[in-house]
RNA sequence: GCCCGGGUGGCGGAACGGUAGACGCGGCGGACUCAAAAUCCGCUUCUGGCAACAGAGUGCGGGUUCGAAUCCCGCCCCGGGUACCA
């Protein structure tokens, strides 16, 4: 008999049982039924382009791993597929190719779909949604219509993100060090109408909600910076020459009688106006104009010298009435607080930086506490033209040279006081400031999803009713942007009527941010088939949240706080009851090749699809887990996918040989739900076999638990016993699927062990037909090994599918994914003896066995009897011996 | 600069404060074979020793402890995030 693992027979068998028997579908009647029970495992869905890679291979590898390992404890899983379609790569390929965009992203989706189906991934694919299509974009534009409904969307002139080379506007999450986040090309900074989303109205509850979360703290850390909150003051400061109030945001008001100077940014609307005429004006306006269209990445670069000019002005500072001159430097930025701060040069660095540059006057307002006094403390007056080394000084300490109210007083708590004072003179007011700016949705571009807007000469802008959803994309012949979106040339598109006087109107032509169509997707999933309503909020409230997360770490920030927006937002709204979308998250680490990130340029790829023609699609799936922890990154490695493939190999030979000392009495008595025949039955077809099933009888029948196993027999059912509880623990929240996978290849090689012994003499492999024993010890020995190999098997199911599909019924005639998981057993992993481990001076000497449950007195005298130990006590007294039940004994010398 | 991670054999990596190096890769040796592949078995942290064994050892320096890869303090290096955020 040969006896060969061969995935390419194994595998398109079982997909095909999976497919015909729609095993993996779940119905909304179920959700309901389960009750807690009811689990959302979801990995992050991916954009389709070309095929997939290695890292879309180790996402749903780990993701089937956990959905798998749900069903098996007795959960009732959802566990969904589809794709963020929508998207530049498409658009850009059909700009270079004239390939209409949808058809490229159709290719992508089939080929997407065909290597899902090859990995086996236990999808239900009745829910499968692409977001590029007018069933799933319909209901885009309705949430869209929604939040404007709620005052969530704005359309405002603002200075955004233009991207030269895509010639559209880019969020501030989508530029990176001033940097188009996929071109790479300096973005320059335009003043256009944009469509934006109130997400700044959520930052306190964004950043609040986090605490409830079970995320990796370092991606709840990188949303806590990015939203950026700050505790401060808004101060106003009066420029009596223009007759206006100017505020300002600052964390520090305990410095406001330390500030010498202000500082606007070259954006801020009133720096011309405030020179206008004046002799400064020329200077003023050259330097804005460079500052403005100098590269954002150069401006941004903390070292930069300061640059400023001034402008000729001064404001009053509200606590002292002193005149402070007004500068324009572009250290200050526009995007954050008002634009405008002042100066505190004692205490702040940049502050000082530009004071030292320009010359300007130092003043000193805190002291350390352990520093000596400055001249003229307290209430002196100690300015510095040039700066002692000591400043600027940030930390805290008593006030000076401030006012005589404060003088002497901590700074925190002069900082309370003087905010409530600016309060009760209406000069400022305690504030809370966020970094996280409103979201920028609209984008000059083709391929998205159009806003359902549409503009009327006589009512302005007017939302398209919900009937009349979705506004579907129209077909063009020039994809290419020209600084305007390409719809604005789809000239009959372009022209309605006005929803509400009937008269022309247009359509919006810009298309909304591909984030937006991703950050409600999970949503849909829940209903997709629903053509009344996005979803079915008794059904989705039910689904959600998602129990369990698994997707990259590049989607920290992005994705992650706009869903978290979108579930709070359209709860607010009253059509859902979802505060977090994502319950719980996993981060996948990279796989690298030779250390480097792979990439198409630089040749480093595997493609999974080659992987999995040569080792199938366990071997693929199973070294992806095996190779590390899966949140770290990882090397890709040829020799490890073949270590791996053999360690396949051998597993399955073991149960197939197995199996046929005895396996599979399949079919007979009450078996009904049974599926094909087993061991040898290789190419039947799918899921009709179950009807009449043969039975196969050779032996000692299936792969249950020995009753009273003995000996060599006993040790490997303790050593199954182990491993179910070690993969059980692994797997279940800690996402050890490394360890987990390697407990089931100790196992396979405790039965190879024993499979060896029954055989006789040297084992010869694969080609062997294994002599049989036929007397009791043989049949015994066999039936613990079945019974193993069934473990193992069964415990290797989350990452191996189809091979632990075809082991186990050869094995035992059942279907694995229908069984529970497994469940160790207490008296099996108990042992009536164990290993003493007897140390001198914390130094292991020897290791004895010894009874277990033995007390405190008996291990020590065992530990004294020790030849070993006692030749490390000669010549020294015992000052100490301290025992460790069920561990170890330490013997302390002098 | 700031905020996270992380430094353990030749390599990827294991280790509730209690046997450092599980498992895999690679290497070496052996069995099977006419031979090779495949397979199976054994060895594989370093140093000394034929061996029993002894010593050293988890980035560096201290500390706590009977006992530290693990906890604490101070450094060094690597990776990631973020950056003139007032």
């Amino acid at each position: 008999m040969e006896l060969r693992y061969d995935p390419r027979q194994i595998e398109p068998r079982w997909q095909r049982v999976w497919e015909d028997e729609r095993t993996w579908q779940v119905s909304n009647d179920a959700v309901v039924d389960a009750g807690d029970d009811a689990v959302y495992v979801l990995e992050m869905l991916p954009y389709p382009s070309g095929e997939p890679h290695v890292g879309h291979l180790k996402n749903y590898a780990i993701g089937d791993a956990v959905a798998h390992h749900r069903r098996r404890i007795g959960k009732t899983v959802l566990h969904p597929m589809g794709y963020d379609s929508f998207g530049l790569p498409a658009e850009n390929n059909a700009i270079k190719t004239g390939q209409h965009p949808r058809d490229a992203t159709e290719a992508s989706i089939a080929s997407f779909q065909r290597q899902f189906r090859e990995w086996g991934v236990s999808i239900d694919w009745s829910r499968e949604i692409a977001s590029h299509r007018p069933e799933y974009y319909r209901w885009t534009q309705w949430i869209f219509l929604k939040l404007l409904e709620a005052g969530l969307v704005e359309r405002r002139s603002a200075a955004v993100n233009w991207d030269p080379v895509e010639e559209t506007v880019l969020a501030n999450e989508q530029v990176i060090d001033g940097r188009g986040e996929r071109s790479g090309a300096l973005v320059e900074i335009r003043r256009l109408e944009q469509w934006f989303l109130r997400i700044t109205d959520y930052a306190q509850r964004l950043l609040d909600d986090l605490d409830g979360i079970a995320w990796p703290e370092h991606v709840k850390t990188m949303q806590r910076n990015w939203i950026g909150r700050s505790q401060g003051a808004r101060v106003v400061f009066r420029s009596e020459e223009l007759d206006t109030d100017y505020e300002v945001f600052t964390t520090r008001p305990d410095t406001l009688f330390g500030a010498t100077f202000f500082v606007m940014a070259p954006e801020h609307p009133d720096v011309l106006r405030m020179v206008e005429g004046t002799p400064q004006e020329a200077e003023v306006r050259a330097y804005v104009n460079k500052a403005l269209t100098a590269d954002r990445s150069e401006r941004g670069a903390a070292d930069k010298a300061k640059t400023g000019v001034a402008l000729g002005r001064e404001v009053v500072n509200p606590v002292n009435g002193q005149r402070l001159p007004v500068y324009v430097a572009d250290y200050v930025l526009m995007d954050y607080g008002t634009g405008a701060i002042m100066a505190v040069p004692g205490h702040d660095q940049r502050d000082f930086d530009f004071a030292r540059t320009y010359g300007l006057p130092v003043k000193r307002v805190i002291v350390g506490a352990d520093e000596p006094a400055p001249e003229g403390f307290p209430g002196g007056d100690a300015v510095w033209a040039v700066a002692p080394d000591s400043l600027p000084y940030t930390g805290d300490g008593p006030l000076v040279d401030s006012h005589p109210d404060f003088d002497g007083t901590p700074n925190r708590e002069a900082l309370d006081a003087i905010t409530a004072w600016l309060d009760r003179e209406g000069k400022g007011e305690a504030t809370v400031n966020f970094r996280l700016r409103d979201w920028l949705v609209s984008r000059q571009r083709y391929w998205g999803c159009p806003i359902p807007i549409v503009h009327c000469d006589a009512c302005g802008m007017v939302p398209v009713p919900e009937d009349q959803l979705p506004v579907v994309l129209p077909d063009i012949d020039d994809y290419k942007p020209k600084g305007r979106s390409p719809l604005a040339a789809a000239e009959a598109w372009v022209a309605t009527s006005c929803p509400t006087c009937g008269g022309a109107a247009r359509r919006e032509t810009d298309t909304l941010d591909t984030f937006v169509d991703s950050s409600w997707y999970f949503l849909r999933y829940t209903d997709a088939g629903n053509d009344a309503a996005p979803w079915d909020p008794a059904i989705t409230n039910a689904w959600m949240p998602v129990d369990q997360y698994i997707g990259g770490v590049e989607h920290a920030i992005l994705h992650l706080l706009y869903a978290r927006f979108f579930a709070k937002a359209l709860t607010d709204i009253g059509v859902l009851d979802v505060q977090e979308p994502f319950q719980a998250l996993f981060t996948q680490g990279m796989i690298t090749m030779d250390g480097a990130k792979m990439s198409k340029s630089k040749g480093n790829t595997v493609a999974p699809r080659e992987i999995v023609e040569r080792f199938g699609a366990d071997t693929a799936r199973t070294y992806v887990c095996f190779l590390g922890p899966p949140d770290h990154d990882a090397d890709w490695s040829e020799e490890g996918v073949e270590g791996v493939h053999r360690f396949l190999s051998r597993l399955w030979r073991l149960a197939a040989e197995a199996a046929a000392q005895g396996g599979a009495t399949v079919g007979g008595g009450d078996d009904a739900g049974s599926g094909e025949p087993a061991a040898g039955a290789a190419t039947a077809g799918g899921s009709e076999a179950g009807a009449g099933a043969s039975v196969t009888v050779t032996g000692a029948p299936g792969a249950d638990q020995p009753a009273d196993p003995q000996g060599d027999d006993l040790e490997l059912v303790r050593k199954a016993h182990w491993a179910i509880d070690k993969v059980s623990h692994d797997v279940d929240g800690r996402f050890a699927f490394n360890t987990a996978i390697a407990a089931v290849m100790e196992l396979t090689n405790a039965i190879s062990a024993r499979r060896n012994a029954l055989v006789g003499g040297a084992g010869t492999g694969a080609g062997t037909d294994g002599a049989a024993s036929t007397d009791v010890a043989g049949d015994a020995g066999w039936a613990a090994v079945r019974f193993a190999a069934a473990t193992a098997v069964s415990l290797l199911q989350p990452f191996a599918p189809h091979l632990a599909a075809d082991a186990f019924e050869r094995l035992t005639g059942d279907r694995v994914w229908e069984q529970p998981w497994p469940v160790a057993e207490q008296r099996f992993l108990e042992r009536d003896e164990f290993e003493l481990v007897l140390q001198v001076q914390g130094k292991v000497r020897d290791r004895v066995m010894a009874p277990t449950g033995a007390g405190k007195d008996e291990l020590e005298a065992l530990a004294l009897a020790s030849d070993k130990v006692q030749g490390h006590l000669e010549g020294k007294t015992v000052v100490k011996v301290v025992v460790v039940p069920g561990k170890l004994v330490n013997v302390v010398v002098r």
